[in-house]
DNA sequence: GTTTAATTTAAACGAGTGTTTAAAATAGAG
DNA sequence: CTCTATTTTAAACACTCGTTTAAATTAAAC
């Protein structure tokens, strides 16, 4: 087959929705260039190893969210000094959507692949993230803080991990979830009406006063 | 080596911290025998198959959790109608951690081994779980829903979902989050701390109004 | 057109996986 | 003890995995 310069970003494209799908252990290297119709080499031609691609994977992503992410919730704290929780949270949404037009089901890729990040490495991407994205991530916690100021930080960490279990064990089941929804309750969500619902049940167990 | 009766008991336990620790699929049968000194095909012998190594893992532990939780959630109701959220949460803590007083770590194991088996497992740990212990899962969901009457039954689904996945992510991840709790804030956190942490942030979330 | 660099390709490598086999060892019953 | 059933064992099987190699192909430079 001919030169094709798009040959890194058919390898992405497989890979960021197997990854998602099965986790980064289960989706082989053969799997994911037999989807993106390249040879198995490839891989380890344009991105030296696995390890490196899951990386690129996860970049591609987090290059567009973080940046706006942050962008909107600065423009919110210089507009509202006390901002609640819940505006804070409300804050990722359209960061979050935007990822739809980035690529189809971008939302929901980008936050499975979140969550099979945390529980599945064992550290190099923990590293990689807190590494490149720390001053966003830090300032996001800030915000947070800042409007919950009852809760000591040692709390509010836990809050926070807590927090990012809900949203990416949601996300990864959403197709299920709002299924079943559909068929019991006669309710269909689309994805951001589930981040919706979500955000006030966060905001209620970030902020609730820590018993003695 | 002499005929050891209790070889199923060493795989076992073996197994259930290793799975716990690592993860199902990234730990080997190898691995497994090795560290409980039994030879590698024991495990077929004993189990038929991984898979089935597996749930004699986790049945291990419902088997004794599940009717523990129905007993004690089933008191509650007989002796205090009007139970709150954070009493029916609350009724889970005993059953918890008498599984300490069933092997060593008992409850950190259980709880890891729940969240490992519902982010991993295609199904069939699924199926494996609600086929067996279903009476036992939809009685705590109605004691729930009971305590909560001003959440509509839809709005109940999600939350649930919501908080299963609060649950499932920071015991799977426990050991890493403990880890960063004590260096970055030295709190030296137990799995019973855990629990205590999540318990009010999952009754808040769970409990707060519907925004119209 | 020739030469050089970048990319793609098929094939193989070495290590690791769950599982099976058949023989050896042990335990229990008569 | 003898015989049978259970259990343990070492070895091999039939994969799959990520990675590497070297040749073939394509693209770019001059």
């Amino acid at each position: 087959m001919a030169n094709r310069s798009d040959t890194k970003t058919r390898i992405l494209d497989a890979a960021e929705k197997l990854f998602a799908e099965r986790g980064f252990s289960e989706t082989s290297l053969r799997l994911i260039t037999s989807k993106a119709e390249v040879n198995l080499a490839s891989v380890n031609y344009h991105f030296g190893s696995k390890k490196e691609l899951i990386r690129a994977v996860l970049a591609r992503y987090l290059d567009v969210f973080m940046p706006a992410a942050s962008s909107e919730i600065m423009s919110l704290q210089s507009s509202d000094k006390d901002a609640s929780l819940n505006d804070i949270f409300s804050t990722l949404v359209k960061p979050l959507l935007d990822l739809n037009q980035l690529r189809s089901e971008g939302t929901r890729t980008f936050l499975q692949l979140l969550g099979r990040g945390y529980i599945e490495s064992q550290g190099h991407l923990r590293w990689f993230i807190t590494t490149h994205y720390g001053d966003h991530l830090s300032q996001f916690v800030k915000a947070v803080a800042d409007s919950a100021p009852h809760i000591p930080p040692a709390e509010m960490f836990w809050r926070l991990h807590f927090t990012l279990g809900t949203v990416v064990f949601t996300m990864a089941s959403a197709d299920a979830l709002t299924e079943i929804a559909a068929a019991d309750f006669g309710e269909h969500n689309d994805i951001e009406a589930v981040i919706r619902k979500v955000i006030p049940y966060l905001s209620a167990g970030v902020a609730v006063p820590v018993t003695a």
